[in-house]
DNA sequence: CCTTATTTGTACGTATGTATC
DNA sequence: TGATACATACGTACAAATAAG
């Protein structure tokens, strides 16, 4: 007779929690598979599963179906504090600590890629697609189009280099300047989910950024996805 | 959990139908290799290749092997949803045209109150809640939390005069200027979405902001919730 | 024609998400 | 809770077709 008088999940929740919090784990780490859990408590994975929830719930755990169960952040490592100011953003767009490049891409413009591009319809448009980490955790997702067909070999410069600058240096465009910026909010969509490691519908960020190269052309169009429950834009109106 | 309500590869097969939709792939083009879209999504092949035979099977694309993946059709009835939106200054925030004001409350101030105000916990403190509505429309919550211990008085101002400029000039603050503004994004609750007229969950974009008065005494603590689907607030980098 | 790299197709195994009984 | 079934997703390996030299 086991006088369970607190709920079997709870404990092995509290359990899991405990040997994160002591660090067993390391940022991204994966947990033992559920089936595992299950044998190594006695129990059946329903239970497991029910302790894996409310530690997600937490936001200590994310389960990624076909993977497994990871460690996101161990308390004592991810300070809430943790913030980025937002005119260092707009200097630095895209260009937080830790960025991974996904995939440069040249296509046809659409209609709206014309017109915030300034170029023709069917015009050349080098499209470049990253994620940004901060201490190890996905916070933001960027997706920058440039135009490719004024500025050719811009799309092979983003290639092989990750700083964004250095690529328009390339190309000739030695200066540029952010225009204007526009703020809104947005839920996540799978796949946003899927890579910020939030659940589908989580508040999103989105910032869409326009900046010009010197001689008055639009070089760069470009939008970012924040994870809200990671990062807080701040404005400075001091000083700049 | 993920709470996959929808499936990735959906979403992967919804992204290239409409990018395909928008016109930046020409009858006959390649698309990115499957590998590629794996990176670019963060997702095994496996799932590109689900999305893949999705949009295969609706006719929009053939793969042919050890060649690619081409757009076989390119349809034209993509509805591009474009929503009206109100463009106003973020400067405005917390003070647009149209303000109804809700209540105007003194009670003792809490932690946060007291850190945020400067004040004492336990000291007065003026909480104004008001609707910004813009057309006629509802596009924001206002709550802002004033030192009434400081500035005694304030809260009555605030009863008889909708605007926060002149109550301050009742009890003497002639300028005050705004120090920081903090951005979140965050869901709509049951009563955000009754007062903005929008569904719950929506997304809400958060700003809060700090002003201070000449003296460099806190005068204004202010969050505002904006309706995202409603506006958009925007950045100007050129005098600003 | 041959070689090599690239790209899609197929197969098997494992793990989680959800639903049902 | 326990047990089972199915959809979703990841990982790896290799085969087959294509493209480029």
């Amino acid at each position: 007779m086991t006088s369970a008088r607190t709920p079997v999940w709870k404990s092995i929740a509290d359990e899991l929690r405990r040997s994160i919090a002591e660090g067993h784990y390391a940022q991204g780490e994966k947990l033992q598979t559920e089936a595992e859990l299950a044998k190594r408590f006695g129990v059946n994975r329903h239970t497991v599963r029910h302790a894996m929830s409310a530690l997600a719930k937490e936001g200590l755990v994310h389960a990624r179906r076909g993977a497994g169960v990871f460690v996101l952040a161990t308390p004592l490592d991810y300070p809430l504090s943790e913030r980025v100011r937002f005119h260092q953003n707009l200097e630095a767009a895209g260009r937080l600590p830790d960025k991974q490049m996904l995939s440069v891409e040249v296509r046809a413009a659409s209609e709206s890629d014309a017109q915030g591009l300034a170029l023709n319809v069917g015009g050349a448009v080098a499209v470049l697609r990253s994620v940004s980490f901060a201490g190890g955790t996905p916070v933001a997702l960027v997706e920058s189009r440039f135009p490719e067909e004024r500025w050719p070999g811009l799309a092979d410069a983003l290639r092989q280099d990750t700083s964004v600058t250095r690529a328009f240096a390339v190309v000739g465009v030695g200066d540029y300047t952010r225009v204007s910026t526009r703020l809104t909010a947005t839920l996540a969509n799978a796949t946003q989910a899927l890579r910020l490691r939030i659940r589908e519908g989580a508040p999103l960020l989105l910032t869409e950024a326009l900046s010009k190269a010197p001689d008055g052309f639009p070089i760069e169009h470009g939008r970012t996805w924040f994870a809200s429950e990671r990062i807080t834009l701040t404005l400075d109106h001091q000083g700049n």
